[in-house]
DNA sequence: AAACTGACTAATA
DNA sequence: CTATTAGCCAGTT
């Protein structure tokens, strides 16, 4: 399915952000071919098993902050905002960073190999 | 098949 | 800076 496909795509771009980096949904989309959507890389990632290496938590939206999930799960927040935290990454209490600062500038090259990666 | 939903974005006011 | 609107894409109802 081509839908299936991109979710993979998804999920290997996101696997390729570097420690102290982050991207958006926006970013990802545009890196896996579909620049418009952004959406379907929140809810890639909201299929994500609790105990995945997938560094989710690298992945923010365009604003520069930490997206809000619904059902107002304050919990999440927290489990998202600490890992940046360890990785140098300032976060403020509103779950915003300095993304000109820490965005992911990936290669061509990089992109390349992340999609052939997520081709079955 | 039409309508609804959502971890989104960009444009406007 | 915030609030509103419309566009987008895939999965659900």
């Amino acid at each position: 399915m081509s839908s299936d496909n991109l979710k993979a795509k998804i999920y290997a771009l996101v696997k390729k952000i570097p420690r102290g980096k982050v991207s958006t949904y926006g970013d990802i989309a545009t890196f896996a071919g579909s620049p418009r959507a952004a959406r379907e890389v929140g809810w890639a990632l909201s299929a994500l098993p609790f105990d995945t290496e997938l560094p989710w938590w690298r992945v923010i939206n365009a604003q520069g902050a930490i997206s809000p999930r619904s059902g107002d799960d304050k919990g999440a927040f927290e489990h998202q905002a600490a890992p940046l935290r360890k990785e140098k990454i300032e976060v403020s209490k509103e779950g915003k960073l300095d993304l000109t600062k820490h965005r992911w500038k990936p290669r061509a090259t990089t992109i390349a190999a992340a999609l052939s990666e997520a081709r079955s």
